[in-house]
DNA sequence: CGGTGTTGCAGAATATTGTTCTAGTGCACC
DNA sequence: GGTGCACTAGAACAATATTCTGCAACACCG
């Protein structure tokens, strides 16, 4: 099985979707940048969406293993905490166009993605739960506990990856991770 | 002048770009649901991407007003961070179809728009200021405030916005309101 | 009045983009 | 030396976006 035409196309497409977004590429400038035929190209997709999929189950598993070998680094959850806001946005400056693609478009949907993503919430809860049993972090859901660690971090690389903002710097990355640290903690006293 | 066929082309857009989000929704369907020939359409706008500017502009009014004026309504700064922290999460479920349009689409860039944030930011900051002149709320710098304060609250809606959780609780969007608060607050201190 | 410009509407014509189809080539396997 | 399969190629076709030409209504001016 060769596999070289459709990586090609995912090499040429992580250039062009990180840099002139999904909807400005044409799928004419998707296979040129590949080098790859009418034919080659739906030999691999069923289509342009299809592209997008794969592209993002690929950058978000490479983000999420990152993300996971961070967080076992850490073993105090203070520490962990904010590791984890400024492993993400340096994960971010450092993978413009993976970012921008991830996290400025709109995600597709899919199994293998849902896969991906009950992977990495499992062992994030696990990381977790190993300190709520400690008393070191409050119980939260899982939603309310992701977007408090990093709905901010989040929006703020947004903001950079949309141009609104200036590239953030180690004050106010390290900022983030305290603030997260506190939003996160202080909960289990006045729920 | 006469805006009917315009405004016609607005409703519509609402409609289907809230529901079927802007790249699903092709020119042909914006027409017919605004009842609304080619030439019409053309008449009143340069293209689809001219759509969906014009429509950004009047969601984000509507939203940035009453923003402001539920922020105008609290003197007391911790409860009007809360307060506008809920006041967030509850414009996007009392407007579902605006909300998924404003924040889970990619923002285009306009005069007009800029215009209109220029504006905003410029009377949240005041509120901000008066507070952060009697040492109620730091010192910090209008991107810092604005992704602590509420980037929580805008990634969980744009999460249940994108279908991935369930609407969020009264419960839920309190934490979130005191959560921001101490994000905040606590900043003075430890910086 | 009649002329003239402007605004708004209509739909055919055209351009661009996306997808399907038919026809190969090379190559592993039998 | 066939037979099937993965892959490539590009013409043909379909869907979508945009331009163009013409027309009706109306305001304004001589």
């Amino acid at each position: 099985m060769n596999e070289l035409g459709r990586d090609k196309v995912l090499r040429a497409a992580l250039e062009l979707f990180g840099r002139d977004g999904v909807a400005a590429t044409t799928l004419s400038s998707l296979r040129q940048a590949g080098g790859v035929s009418v034919g080659s190209f739906y030999h691999h997709f069923a289509g342009k969406e299809q592209v997008v999929e794969a592209l993002f189950v690929e950058c978000i598993g490479l983000y999420q293993a990152a993300f996971l070998e961070e967080l076992r680094r850490n073993d105090d959850p203070r520490a962990g905490v904010a590791a984890v806001v400024a492993f993400h946005v340096r994960w971010c400056m450092d993978n413009p166009g993976r970012a921008r693609f991830l996290f400025t478009e709109r995600p597709p949907s899919g199994p293998e993605l849902a896969g991906l993503n009950k992977a990495f919430f499992g062992e994030v809860l696990s990381w977790w739960r190993a300190h709520v049993h400690h008393g070191a972090l409050p119980e939260l859901d899982l939603v309310s506990a992701y977007v408090l660690w990093l709905g901010p971090a989040q929006e703020l690389c947004r903001l950079w990856l949309n141009g609104e903002v200036a590239a953030p710097g180690d004050e106010q990355i390290a900022r983030l991770g305290r603030a997260a640290w506190r939003a996160l903690e202080g909960d289990s006293d006045d729920r």
